[in-house]
DNA sequence: CGATTCCTTGAAGGTTGTCAACGTTGGTGG
DNA sequence: CCACCAACGTTGACAACCTTCAAGGAATCG
C-alpha cells in the first residue's frame, strides 16, 4: 500500500491495463446486479397494455424503479408545439426511472408500446437506500452510464446522419440489443414502433419515414412489414449508419456484460458476411 | 421523529411535497458534495489551451475525473464521416468524467474551448472508492442524472425544432446555466464556440448556422459577434426554443441546486419582461 | 507581412416537411 | 356477418428548409 510500490506496479499495470484491474470491480458490479435482481424478483409485477403511460395507473410514488420484464417501452418528451419526441426506447431487461430521485412527480412520459410487464419496487426513499450500499451504487452507476451512452449515440446519429442513416442506426441497435441479451438468434425481429413513433424517435415525419424504408427495402438492405424487422445486408446497413469497416482484428464491443440474458456467454452479435 | 409523528405528517407532506422529503436528502446530497469539494480542492491543478483535447496531455489514468475551474470544455464523438457531433458543452464549475469507470482509456474525447483550468483527482479506482460512502453516491447520481438531463434536452431540440428554434435554445441554455452559477449578472454573455462549433453541437453546417444568427440579429431577438451573446428579446428566445409561455403564477424551475455558486441564494435567472 | 482560421454571402440543388387523398387493417357493435 | 370507425400505412405534388460549392472579407497569430 506505500507510495513506492504502487509506482512500481505502475508500468505492469500499463500493459495488463483493463482486465486485471476491471476484474474486482466486475465482481463487485455484480454482487449489485445480484441484489437488485434479488430485490425485483419478490417486487409487485404490473401489467400495462401498449398505449398506457407509467405513473398513471396504480398508486405508484415519484421515485419508484422499474424493470421491464416483458415488452417494450419508451420516454419522451413533449413540446408546447404538440410535438412529441422519444428520447430513449425500452427493451425487455431495461431498468426505469433511475434518475427518480430528482423527480418532483410520478413518471408520467414512459409509455408502454406493447402489452408490458414491470416489476416495480416501490418506496419513499428507495434509490437513497439502495446508494448507501457500494455494489449498488456501482451497479447503478453502471445503469446510468449505459443509459447516457444510449443517448449519446442516439444524438450523434441524428445531430449527423440523414433519414437513411438514421433508420439504419436504430435497426442495427434494437438488432444488437436484444441479441445481446439473447432475445432474438437471427437477422429478424419484431419491433412495435409504429412508423409515427419512429418519426419522433429519429426526427422525422412519418411521411418521410414511409419513404426511406421503402427506399431501404427496394435496396433490398433491410425490411420491415407488419411490425417485423428483417436485416438483408448487415454490412451495408453498418456503413449507412456510419459505423467503421471491420478489420481483421476488429473487436466488437461488449454491450451488455452485466444486464442478465438468458443465457451465459458471449454477448455481441454476429457481425461478418 | 417517531413512526407516528411522520404519518401524521403525511397529508401535509402532500401538499408541501418535495421541500420537506427533499430536505434530509438534500442534506446527506450537501454532504457528498462538500465532500468531493473537499477533494478537489486539494487536487492538482491542469492548464489546457484552447483546442487541446483532455487525456492526450498529462499521464492522466483512464478513471481520473475532472472538475473544471475556469474556461469552457466539450464532449465530442467522431464519424467513420470524419464528421464531428458535439454531445455536450461544459462550463465553469461542471464535472467530467463521471462515467470514466467504464472507459477503457483517458478521455480523449473531451475538448478545451478556451483556455481552461482543470482540477484532477486521479488515481486508481477513485469513483469505485468514492462511491462506499452513501453521500458521495448520491451527489455523484445527482451529477450523473443532471448530465443525462442535458442530453435529453439537446436531443429534443434537435430532433423537434428548425435551426432558428435550436439556436434559440442553444443561447438560452447557455444563459440559464451561466446565471444559476452567478457567473453573469445580466443578459450578456462570452460564448467562445466557433459557428463551426455551434454547428456541430446542433446538427447543422456553418454557413446555416451564420444565416440563421443573422436573421436573429436582424429580428433583433439575439445577438452574437466576437465571441459575445447578447439576448434582446427574450420572451420571443424563449418562444422560439419551444419553451412553455408564461403564466402569472409560473414558478421557473430551480435548476441547479448542489453546485457551488459564487454566491449562495436564488438560482433562476430572471424570465420577466 | 504571410498564413491560417473564422466569418460572410450568393446561387443551385438535394433532402425533408406539408398537404391531401386513399388503401389497409383491426376492433366494435348492430 | 356486415357496417362502421379509428388508427396506421402509402403515395404524389409542391414548398420550405438546409446543404453544398465557391469565393471573398475579416480577424488573429507567428
Amino acid at each position: 500500500m506505500t507510495k513506492t510500490s504502487r509506482c512500481a506496479l505502475a508500468s505492469v499495470q500499463e500493459m495488463l491495463t483493463a482486465p486485471t484491474r476491471q476484474s474486482e470491480m466486475r465482481l463487485t458490479i455484480l454482487r449489485g446486479r445480484q441484489h437488485l435482481e434479488a430485490r425485483f424478483g419478490t417486487a409487485a409485477a404490473l401489467t400495462l397494455r401498449a398505449g398506457e403511460v407509467f405513473g398513471a395507473a396504480g398508486g405508484l410514488r415519484s421515485d419508484a424503479i422499474y424493470r421491464l420484464q416483458t415488452g417494450w417501452a419508451c420516454q419522451y418528451r413533449e413540446l408546447p408545439n404538440s410535438r412529441r419526441a422519444i428520447i430513449d426506447v425500452y427493451l425487455p431487461g431495461d431498468f426505469i426511472g433511475l434518475d427518480g430521485l430528482f423527480r418532483a412527480r410520478p413518471l408520467e412520459n414512459v409509455l408502454a408500446l406493447t402489452l408490458v410487464e414491470v416489476a416495480t419496487i416501490d418506496g419513499d426513499k428507495i434509490l437513497t437506500e439502495l446508494l448507501g450500499c457500494q455494489s449498488n451504487a456501482l451497479y447503478i452507476t453502471w445503469l446510468l452510464v449505459r443509459r447516457q451512452q444510449r443517448t449519446d449515440h442516439l444524438l450523434t446519429s441524428i445531430s449527423s446522419l440523414d433519414a437513411r442513416g438514421r433508420l439504419a442506426t436504430m435497426l442495427l441497435d434494437f438488432y444488437k440489443r436484444l441479441y445481446a441479451r439473447k432475445l432474438i438468434a437471427a437477422r429478424t425481429y419484431t419491433m412495435p414502433l409504429t412508423q409515427q413513433h419512429i418519426g419522433q424517435y429519429l426526427g422525422l415525419t412519418v411521411v418521410h419515414v414511409n419513404r426511406v424504408l421503402r427506399s431501404l427495402r427496394s435496396d433490398r438492405i433491410a425490411l420491415l412489414e407488419k411490425n417485423s424487422v428483417t436485416i438483408l445486408d448487415l454490412e451495408r446497413l453498418r456503413q449507412l449508419a456510419g459505423e467503421r469497416e471491420m478489420s481483421s482484428n476488429y473487436r466488437p464491443p461488449v454491450v451488455d456484460q452485466f444486464t442478465p440474458a438468458k443465457d451465459t456467454g458471449f454477448s455481441s452479435p454476429p457481425m461478418g458476411s
